[in-house]
DNA sequence: TAGTGGTCTAGACCACAGA
DNA sequence: CTGTGGTCTAGACCACTAT
């Protein structure tokens, strides 16, 4: 994708670390052995390191060098913007994705507030996983930045349709992670085995142009789910 | 702290951001236009306004300029390194911290091949807010990085001892959330008012050397956990 | 075309760790 | 003292948006 040369030094740095030719606990090399190693300037390699301190691939110490950090407990990272279907590929677990309504609505005022919009997408999916459906997800877009969607489109995957064929960008969300009791509709669309609450995830999905253009509110079995995160200290 | 020109940059703009000084929405002064007003080059101020992306104040756009985000869904983040006091004393409630155990233990093999070490403090606490109990803390300390604890410091803030009298600088953190039965001592020293699960947060810390030295597990009452995120999409 | 942010450079000086 | 990362500069060229 970007074709730029500190994004190429990043990545050539994440394979040696995840491929462990670089073992945790040890060095990388300093900034200006990686300046001569791959040509360039300072500055261009710190862009690198600093990328890879911020994604937790390494802990820069002064005076010292840059330390590999242990990746090993991060291999199931919900964090970040990632879609269903990479999430599940990523398993390597049989998964499957059942449609349930996919209709033109007009978003109510709490929604219309957070989105800026009132006539939406809304999309309810359940997602399976093993035979056993543990999410519901229920997606609202703006019909302006998103005009076609279909049934195909949605038990596929919305996120890949957007990227690839419409060239849509999505940059960032803000997430609130809650536990609910859990409603008739969780009941009849999840396999809850009789438990009583479910993990809330609800997010505001943004465009790279800082438009707003999704509301999602994820609805996960207790037990099946899991959130992991790397946090920085800052200051 | 810092003493560097990008921080003071960060700081005045996140002041005016957060003072609504510049509106959501609206846009900063061009990187251009902000070299000559903190009198700086522009590396300078694009390193202080990557900052403000990173922390969700602005999105950069190409040709366009920075445009202030709405930071309003954010006023409660417990994401990121947050100790419970600060914690408290940003919701203004009336907070208590009651110590159940502290003593030296010899940690499992489990604890060991997470921090590396086996003489550790064991401190079991719980928290109170508006004088209900909704969280329990179980937190292990390696007792050669931490070698003397009281009550008195536990029912405070383990954090400010470390940081101001000890001078460690806490740096970063793997954390894992799930949701799990709530066990005997949970019932005992919470009040779940009959729940029957518990928001379950682990995580290892680790100082700005890189070395790990806390492992705790938070367990929360499901009804008072709101985790909230800013996640920003890695290409 | 003018203005914006994105990348890259070659150099400088500083703060800190370790021998 | 040497080697490390941290900050800062002044300039260059590029890609994109708006007019």
């Amino acid at each position: 994708m970007k074709n730029n040369k500190y994004h190429a030094i990043y990545q050539q740095l994440v394979m040696k670390i995840e491929r462990q030719d670089i073992m945790a606990g040890s060095k990388l090399p300093s900034e200006h052995d990686l300046m001569e190693l791959f040509d360039t300037s300072r500055e261009t390699v710190r862009k690198a390191l600093n990328q890879l301190a911020q994604n937790g691939y390494i802990q820069k110490v002064r005076g010292k060098g840059s330390i590999v950090l242990a990746r090993d407990k991060f291999d199931f990272p919900i964090s970040g913007l990632v879609s269903f279907k990479e999430l599940a590929e990523k398993m390597g677990r049989p998964w499957e994705t059942v449609v349930h309504e996919l209709e033109c609505v007009v978003g109510s005022s709490d929604l219309e507030s957070k989105l800026g919009e009132r006539d939406l997408w809304k999309v309810v999916r359940s997602r399976k996983v093993d035979n056993e459906s543990i999410i519901l997800d229920k997606d609202y877009f703006i019909k302006s930045q998103v005009p076609y969607l279909d049934t195909e489109i949605c038990s596929y995957s919305i996120y890949d349709y957007l990227e690839s064929e419409r060239g849509m960008q999505i940059a960032f969300a803000d997430k609130e992670v809650t536990v609910e009791e859990a409603t008739d509709e969780d009941r009849q669309l999840l396999d809850l085995n009789g438990l009583t609450h479910v993990v809330v995830v609800k997010s505001i999905v943004h465009l790279d142009d800082a438009s707003p253009f999704q509301f999602t509110e994820s609805r996960h079995r207790l037990d099946k789910f899991r959130f992991v995160d790397f946090a920085r200290r800052m200051k």
